[in-house]
DNA sequence: TAAATATTTAGACATTCGTTTAAATATTTA
DNA sequence: TAAATATTTAAACGAATGTCTAAATATTTA
């Protein structure tokens, strides 16, 4: 959770994971969208998965990074808490 | 946007959030929840209210806080635009 | 108007964070 | 096996963050 939070708390971060909509990408790729070094991009990788927002699999010398309904769901949740808070109230019949 | 992410990446503004989900409550009340001084929760309320998840309302010599539809909404848009990414697809018809 | 109450502002300080360069690890290719 | 490629790990450092105490501001009450 409050790993989770804190990656989705850098621009850089969230921008990775915009990206990642598009597809799944091995690191050199989604360095290459940045003006960042690589190792800085590689920290920034590692810390979204840690927050359970991206998935890392191995595919020969390249590692490939996906987003992971985990950590999504998590933020989801906790945002529905307050959903009830702000929601209109809803028609009873069906329009 | 980005100070919206930041006010709800710390763990004791996001109490304060879930704690105003009961109803509006002065600096105070919200002090008093936390094993904190007064200046730090004033502190965790500002950037609440920067981040446009809170409104303040000065009351005599109170200020009361209340939970603030913006920023819960700008959070919210920008997580929509994964869940087209996750979603699983819906029935044409209706069941 | 003076004292009491509610809250914030200011300044200080240790911790965490994001970045960089240099070095290490792992895989593929010549 | 040696060189090239892909990526991470390590170490360093300035900037940002969260907390505290002390002081300031604003409002109410005696």
């Amino acid at each position: 959770m409050e790993i989770t939070f804190k990656a989705i708390n850098d621009p850089t971060r969230r921008e990775i994971l915009v990206f990642l909509i598009g597809g799944a990408q091995n690191a050199g790729e989604i360095a290459k969208q940045f003006s960042m070094s690589k190792p800085s991009i590689s920290h920034h990788l590692d810390l979204l998965k840690q927050g359970d927002l991206i998935i890392a699999e191995k595919k020969g010398q390249y590692i490939i990074y996906s987003l992971n309904r985990t950590g999504f769901e998590l933020v989801h949740g906790w945002f529905q808490g307050f959903a009830q808070y702000f929601e209109f109230p809803k028609p009873k019949i069906r329009l």
